[in-house]
DNA sequence: ACAGGCGAAACTTTATACAATCTTCGCCCA
DNA sequence: TGGGCGAAGATTGTATAAAGTTTCGCCTGT
């Protein structure tokens, strides 16, 4: 049983040193990727915004060597596109690429759930309680930045909490994909993702209730893509309408 | 529907430019990527193997900037390993990792192939038939490399098809790290991916028989890892026998 | 007035130089 | 003889400079 606060993945000591994978929080690239990624999924920084290499190294005091590593990165997860010779941008997910984020997370997410119901203890529920209790509070303060943060970062701490370290990296990408496809495509004011929800989804991995718990994920995840308008492109139509909109 | 030939993913030609993610062939770091990608899916380079930076970039006439890049996105991939002023070495799965790989191809490749029964058309049918052939081929005259590299390509063709372009990634991904987990943990000699299994996928495929196309997937994933001996390892028991066999 | 082309500026890409860190090997001492 | 300390060598991490590409403004010619 893997328990929240030390770090997973250290299981079997094969490694002598920090596997590469760990987040290095000392970092300084990923100090740069972290604080990138938070401004995108923030809705900070919007999609078609350039990132410029010297820009954003003079941010964070660092050479644009370390700037373009992080860039890297984020355009491996998706979220931001790399064009040769033009620069890194922020991506801009189309119609087709939300459907299959979402399928995807339809597929993954109902079993991920599934280990984290047999990886259930009393640090982990206590763990998950807090997070329900910081999305309440971000809520009522009306702070709609650290609201879509930490409606991502519930479905990654379960994903933590299953202890599959390949769902894990998966779902990370789709969580920060969907962030980007929710800023652009939904239709009203709705918070990204009921918290409601969330607490339910909780209830069920507390009494180790794989079915629920499945259940309630996947219906939390329809809910979330039947709040967007996702039309299909009439072609150039639509790339009018996008670009009209930056 | 999407054919085999052409690049795919330009569906809504939203992007005036060739998108990041699409291989750039001519690009230099893809260059080296694939050059490493290959040798190490071909069971060249040996999991442990360091690669250092001058030694590689000398070999494709590349600065060390450009080996940089290439290792890093190769670290992303999981095949690699990168530890901190210690330089980049090929990936060693765990056991545990062996199997998180096999259950995340277990749940993600039913549905690639259920799709791929949607995508099916002639080119297609045509494409993966010729793959088939290369198999039996580099079967034939014991081509053991090709043969490793070929059975990981049918894999991925099929994701190809199904023209979801996030399954896709997923999956390389997964066939990758695969490709090492065969190499440390198979029982016997046996080939990596039984030409039959792929035959009969493709026949199902053909006839748009979804159910059967899961089936025959599943199973031959699983045939893949009962090959496989993953016993849990004594911590550094198993260690020990690592290091003294490479 | 407008289309086309030239050219400078800004940026990315690549290469190289410098700094920091680790490894190795020899030496010294217990 | 075994272990620990330390300096030399090698390798990676970071910064900076050189090279190439794109973009945008301006100018000229029709």
């Amino acid at each position: 049983m893997i328990e929240p606060s030390n770090q997973n993945f250290e299981l079997m000591a094969a490694k002598p040193r920090p596997k590469s994978d760990a987040p290095d929080v000392s970092d300084r690239v990923s100090r740069i990727r972290e604080g990138v990624t938070a401004a995108i999924l923030e809705h900070r920084l919007l999609p078609g915004t350039k990132l410029g290499e010297d820009e954003i190294g003079e941010i964070y005091g660092a050479s644009r060597t370390l700037v373009r590593t992080a860039l890297q990165q984020l355009a491996h997860e998706g979220i931001v596109n790399i064009e040769k010779n033009r620069g890194a941008f922020v991506a801009r997910p189309t119609p087709a690429d939300a459907r299959e984020v979402f399928e995807a997370r339809r597929l993954i997410e109902p079993t991920i759930v599934d280990h984290a119901c047999e990886a259930v203890s009393p640090a982990w529920i206590e763990r998950l309680q807090q997070h329900l209790t910081e999305e309440r509070e971000a809520e009522l303060r009306g702070d709609a930045r650290a609201s879509v943060r930490l409606s991502g970062d519930f479905h990654r701490l379960i994903a933590e909490m299953s202890g599959h370290s390949i769902y894990l990296g998966f779902l990370k990408e789709l969580i920060a994909r969907s962030s980007l496809i929710i800023l652009l495509y939904r239709r009203h004011d709705t918070p990204a993702c009921g918290t409601d929800h969330h607490a339910e989804i909780v209830t069920a991995i507390r009494k180790r209730d794989k079915q629920a718990a499945r259940t309630q994920m996947l219906s939390h995840l329809n809910e979330i893509e039947a709040e967007l308008f996702l039309k299909d492109p009439a072609a150039d139509e639509l790339r009018l309408a996008d670009v009209l909109g930056v």
